[in-house]
DNA sequence: GATGAATGAGACTTCATTCAT
DNA sequence: TATGAATGAAGTCTCATTCAT
């Protein structure tokens, strides 16, 4: 997870990796920095050696995480949006939800830390907002205005069209990988989800 | 919050309720007792001879609120609201979602601590599961069963349509009134997502 | 055990009891006076309307015990032993341990709080001294002397004769009735350990 | 005390030495950790860096000291002892209870410790069963059937005489070492005692 | 006289952080 | 740079004792 990163020395590399671990699994607060240095392998005063205080520590994992990694990814993706690689908004949501749940799968622990220090991080929230909500909203609404343009949505508030279909979406994935990651659903609900959101639950007469 | 609660002394209703208040804020493993103590003007140790352990003060916040979650919607006569009450299930999810954001209002404190402190505690979630998730799951599969047989809803596993719409309101509930309380969103959205979840997204040819 | 103490309300009596047993079996610093209330059936104020301290408390079972129990019981073996009851120290010695083990096996929780905290009291091993050492020791010097001048017993320091022969009887029953209770030892020793105090271990020639 | 222990720190032997006397001072239970770090001129959170808990600490003090309490005299060669070095079972036992003297007036805070603590921990009491009861006793009753088969001692059941002759020893030596280590006895009593304990108390006719 | 809720000092223990090596 | 022993503040919890009822 960190091996993109340069300028890490591999003790760094340890010590964040056995944080974000750990930080997910039992949360910042229940964490120790034994505990950490022990997983890591490394001597506890080293931690501080790198990093000035526990806090640092979780700012280092979560805060460049935000806009370094989860970033660029929403825009990976919005990108290909953007230069209308979708006919329809069905496979842009299959696309999207695909995506989605590879990342989710490939950074499991950071979302984890990252939804259970959120409320207590007063700073992480802002930056939080600031780099992922703003940003991909925008990008969110333009695609939905695109295919509103092409007479595939209904004619709603663009908004209220993101905020269903991505809380649908977002709390689909996030229940199923990271909530109850053990629980034993079908994968072809996924085909049904976009039925649903697409032609809704109600029965139409033929 | 605890002042319906009969037979409970006047401090221990306010340790439960400075405890509530700080766990919400800062996090179980985040808030010390000796703060707990101070908050509610006692002494340290009153909160001992009250609660065996901290732990124990928060299984006491949180089990009943647990047990309510979703519990009112079907603790009255449950064919009376399927039979008599609601005519189609739009009725349906429109009284429940209403019932459960004055739920959610009336009680953000103690849902913030649930949701927070769910992933960290094995006993918690195997209450959790089996206090919501057998009882209420079924119950909601008798629902959508009844209106599938009335012709209401699409002929799918009940499991899916519950899982769609119940984490459509759900993530909207708790979005709109814990994670960012403040954001300011248009009220007549509620029949937005009745109206989506109904007839979907996409436009129909008149 | 403190039925036939007067001036004792009943319920001074049950924290009394409860106390000895309880002192008996995890120690004075290992018991707590709220241990102490319940097992007497009492609340916690009352143990500290009838003794000032928890300390006091244990005087009070140890002190007088010391005195009124220990004490007379001594001397009435001694004024049987002094009206020449018995023709040889072996039936004494006899006499004596039989009395002993009644006595022990009355007393097994006083005895164990008095042997474990004995030496943590300086005031307590004081009042020991006094009352049982002088007085008993002297007592016993009388009768080895007695059975010195009757030719039975070798003419050595009585002081020698009365340590070898106490500390073989006195940590015989200790280790037997209240150190290792539960140990199975054959009841006929006691007549061995009379031969050999008698004849000693050496085998004779015919 | 802990001089001779190899790989331990100064702050560890300083611990230990402190804990050591306070134990046998004022009990473990009396004895807090915050006395004993006092003591040993080191932090309280020092001691549990070494020792997981008090607890442990106790178990490490008072561990080997049941291990060498009977050993040494039987950690050599326990033929030689038997066949060459003693030719008599006085011998035997006047090289036990000097050597026994000698480790007992090494040792007596430990002792100390040991005598109040067993009866209070289960686990205590299991090990010393376990390295003194067993192993000890054993060869103990060796000793004993090799003096009788030299026609040198009584043939009783050998427990009788082990028991008897062990527990004159072993009370002697607690009551002048231990319990009452400021009275004043005369040294040449022990020979009293071997006296004794061979030809008996009783006065033979020349 | 009896109660038991309340107290607060102090018990054991953890842990982030420092610093000599 | 890395180490890990040492620290001491702070955490959870216990308990003898008090006091209003």
């Amino acid at each position: 997870m960190f091996n993109d990163e340069q300028n890490l020395t591999e003790k760094q590399r340890g010590i964040l990796a056995a944080a974000t671990e750990l930080f997910a699994e039992k949360g910042y607060a229940g964490t120790s920095t034994s505990e950490i240095a022990k997983k890591a392998g490394v001597a506890e005063g080293t931690i501080f050696r790198h990093y000035k205080s526990k806090k640092e520590l979780l700012l280092t994992i979560v805060s460049p995480t935000m806009i370094k990694i989860l970033g660029p990814v929403f825009k990976r993706d919005f990108n290909k949006v953007l230069d209308k690689e979708f006919d329809t908004f069905q496979d842009f949501i299959r696309a999207m939800i695909q995506n989605r749940i590879k990342f989710v799968k490939n950074n499991t622990p950071l979302l984890r830390i990252l939804i259970q220090e959120l409320p207590f991080h007063e700073d992480l929230k802002k930056q939080f907002i600031e780099h992922i909500g703003k940003d991909v909203f925008e990008k969110l609404r333009e695609t939905v205005r695109h295919f509103q343009a092409k007479g595939q949505l209904i004619d709603t508030n663009p908004d209220t069209i993101i905020r269903i279909v991505g809380s649908s979406i977002f709390s689909y994935i996030i229940s199923r990988y990271i909530v109850i990651p053990d629980a034993d659903w079908d994968d072809e609900e996924i085909e049904w989800i976009i039925e649903i959101l697409t032609n809704g639950i109600s029965r139409k007469e033929s």
